[in-house]
DNA sequence: TATGAATGAGTTTTCATTCAT
DNA sequence: AATGAATGAAAACTCATTCAT
């Protein structure tokens, strides 16, 4: 089911996520610098990636994968709504520079660049996409929620996503501000937002 | 108060977003593109810009400021908090390009590409920066809101700004979908976002 | 007499050959063209020829001396001059292909490529070299013309031998032309080229 | 009539014909050789020519181009056919790098390189091409002479073409070879091609 | 002041050759 | 002996920036 991945391919993605992490451009990434990084040949990496665009689209939509693959696991296990986004919440703090990540993948693909195309190819191969995997997490958050209660209308869930799912991103975007390096802000806004969700859930 | 452009520099900042509006990848932009385009000399652009990055960041951030003054100003003639919200979704809708451009004008500033670091020079510079600029907006959706009641605490409203905002940004991005190529379609979630909004800033 | 060739070798030999058949260019075959071709792996090349222009230059040598060997035996069947240039002809014509990659390895021998320099030292080592071989078989067209008559001086024998060779090299040039896939345009040159030389022994 | 060529332009094309006639291989010329015997920068070639393959071809062309028209042009003043076949030869003996550098051109033109691609692209734009060209001067050679009888079929026509033309060929090829540094043997060798070909011509 | 020809540093990419298996 | 994964040197080509006109 799960794809295998070459130890040469999982050395090139931890080079590119672990360079991003370091504060480089993954638009002005050299392969020179990711290979070496990854701590292997240039040559190497042209035997498993047809160019540098494939190299930086996979390595994002390797991490991305992975990083929501765990966040979802972790956020099914919680009870209830609040708890639910709370954890992914409080995920996404701990592993601010994934999240981050995760968070240019998805610029990313509304960019004009060559990456931004690769990404795409990537995507319509793949039947679980990067940016499905996001909307995953959200889906998976409200599931549940409408147990016991009727399912709103498909318009109305495709707004809660989008309300979710755009808060989720903001609050990434907002971690970066010097102001949220303090817990007890960035407690308070998780609280607001865990609250404003759930009335928005609630409120449909 | 306001600055003066000169008819060079106004014609290198259309050139960068006309490019933008056509497709360009704004990291692969090159000098001769941006001049061949604005119709002047690559030599006279250097006069007035140091670097290609910072061609790049001002025709960003100039874009940026005038659209959102533009939104601003259509918004404010608007009488209560759903049909504010309504003008900026439509006019958003009505320019996509532009409304586009700006959303990578944020992204930029969070990527760690060299146009960041200009765009970034610019904001320190600026004092209504441009990524204020669009924060404005949110915040004149909110003026009058607490006119006749309590104004609610800083936190509060730090959170609802990011709600607000979280919302239009990716409004923005869905718009590129196909799916809401569709006017019944926008329309509908049009509505949705602005009783979502109006619903949010009573419950706090 | 003759060199005992590995399985190896034949193998790179005719790889090389029919690559070139296939269209490619001498200059720009790969090792891992070659291996691949011949179905061997490229370590394996490596253990019969010391490198790449090696093996380029002692198959088109291999190449030449097959040919010409056999053209050389056939032609010497036959009973008169014309009969002689005639067959030669011919057998050019119905195998442009292996005709073709000795004019080309004529060529290469004054190109200063590294090719070229390998072919050299081929030659160097070889007592009756290929293109000997070439200007053996013109050689062995003579032969017997001066049997019942007066060898001519050296001088002359050497114009008789460029005037022939070069009729036949530039033949070889001309069968690429699509004119000359015309059967009759190709059997009429045929006739008046076996007739000038006739005519030009004669003179001598 | 003629088409004008700038100086960075004339200086590739010396370069890269001067490169030749120092012993380089044509087909593994770097761009940066080119450029720095041309003394222009490598940025500077690209903005003449698309790339080295054009380079290389379009010297070869203008070299042969105006070796051929000089030779024409000296040829044409002779009085008889012996005259401008031993003219020929000797202008060939006199610049035996800029006569071997027509010969590797015209080799070229049937290798599969990509330089005989782009040399084939140029021939079919330019009306009168270079092979043209070295055809034309064995036409002009013959030019005259049937003046005042009647002229060959064209069959015949061509045949001699051939044969003038191989001989042409084939002494350039020689003219390489040790022996005929001598000026005797040459001289030898010139006397006897020049009575071959008119022997020729008239029995035709 | 405006220009764009010229430059060369910096990148991607290829491929001959090696060597551990 | 045979292999082919790994390597990095070398080459093509681009483009920001300069500067003579």
């Amino acid at each position: 089911m799960s794809k295998e991945y070459s130890s040469k391919e999982i050395a090139i993605y931890n080079a590119v996520v672990g360079l991003f992490e370091e504060g480089a451009d993954l638009n002005n990434l050299t392969v020179a610098e990711i290979t070496g990084k990854a701590g292997i040949g240039k040559g190497t990496a042209y035997a498993y990636f047809s160019d540098k665009e494939e190299m930086i689209a996979k390595a994002l939509f390797y991490n991305s994968k992975t990083f929501c693959k765990q966040l979802y696991k972790g956020m099914c296990k919680e009870k209830d709504l609040y708890a639910k986004i709370n954890y992914v919440l409080l995920k996404m703090e701990q592993q601010i520079p994934k999240a981050d990540c995760i968070f240019r993948f998805i610029n990313m693909i509304s960019d004009n660049s060559t990456i931004s195309k690769r990404i795409k190819d990537i995507l319509r191969g793949e039947v679980s996409s990067a940016k499905m995997s996001a909307v995953n997490i959200v889906k998976g958050v409200l599931e549940g929620e409408f147990k016991n209660r009727e399912t709103p209308s498909e318009d109305k869930m495709e707004y809660l996503v989008l309300s979710i799912y755009s808060k989720l991103l903001c609050y990434a975007m907002f971690l970066k501000e010097d102001k949220y390096k303090q817990e007890t802000e960035r407690s308070t806004m998780r609280g607001l937002i865990c609250d404003g969700i759930c009335r928005e859930v609630r409120a449909i």
